[in-house]
DNA sequence: TATCTGTATTAGATAGAGTAATACAAAAGA
DNA sequence: TCTTTTGTATTACTCTATCTAATACAGATA
């Protein structure tokens, strides 16, 4: 998988980092159990500090997406835990994204189509 | 209108009182034209600094949302630019929301009906 | 033994956010 | 004319988060 980092975001790059492995394993391309790349192999890769892919990697152990140890490196956990519900922030951040929609004349199925193709089947 | 701050948001204060706004033009909280507070009462009323409201509505008229000017004071636009599309960043933020979700077991209905809720008639 | 893993530590640089104290131009009202 | 109110500009300061840098460690592997 690769990992892509936009410099002019104000989204810090750990973050970032954490973002697209989230989305990695939403949309399959990471699978249940799939090795990550080493902090030092992915921090090279982009050009970045060892202790920010570390971070990351903290961020979502923390978060139960994936585990690891210094035996096996990190890898997709096989089960995530389901709590079954939105968090607030995220709530609050589908609002604001909604209403810049609508105030930009976007139609109300168009939004949902996006939900729909992000969802997948 | 009232605006809420949250002091423990890693989200900042300016943006906060921006996104408020924002949502409140969408769902009619804010009607076209009316005037919002000056930038000293709503500081006054929040409890922060003057200035910290005026970079809100500075960004709001940059964005087209708002007019400002030393006679009216701030208001709501009468007719905004309507882009027509969802920003690449928005993109970005939704598709990583409803990865979250769907990870979360949170079933594709269930936030379909969000944004239903939150676009309105 | 050498190498790999994640991680801890300490220090420093940089940028963004917010505050504080003033000040200004323009308009309105007394 | 004088006062008030409006948004805004300026300058300086504090605080925090982010990121980098250079090391080092424990544990596992070949």
């Amino acid at each position: 998988m690769i990992i892509r980092i936009d410099e002019l975001s104000d989204i810090p790059i750990y973050m970032q980092i954490r973002n697209q492995i989230v989305m990695g394993i939403s949309d399959g391309s990471l699978a249940p159990g799939e090795q990550l790349p080493t902090v030092r192999a992915l921090a090279l890769e982009i050009g970045i500090n060892t202790m920010t892919v570390s971070k990351s990697y903290q961020l979502l152990k923390t978060e139960g997406y994936i585990m690891t140890d210094r035996k096996n490196g990190a890898r997709v956990r096989t089960t995530i835990e389901k709590q079954g519900s939105i968090s607030e922030s995220n709530k609050a951040e589908l609002k604001r994204i909604v209403s810049e929609a609508r105030l930009s004349g976007v139609p109300k199925k168009e939004i949902i189509g996006l939900v729909d193709g992000y969802y997948g089947a």
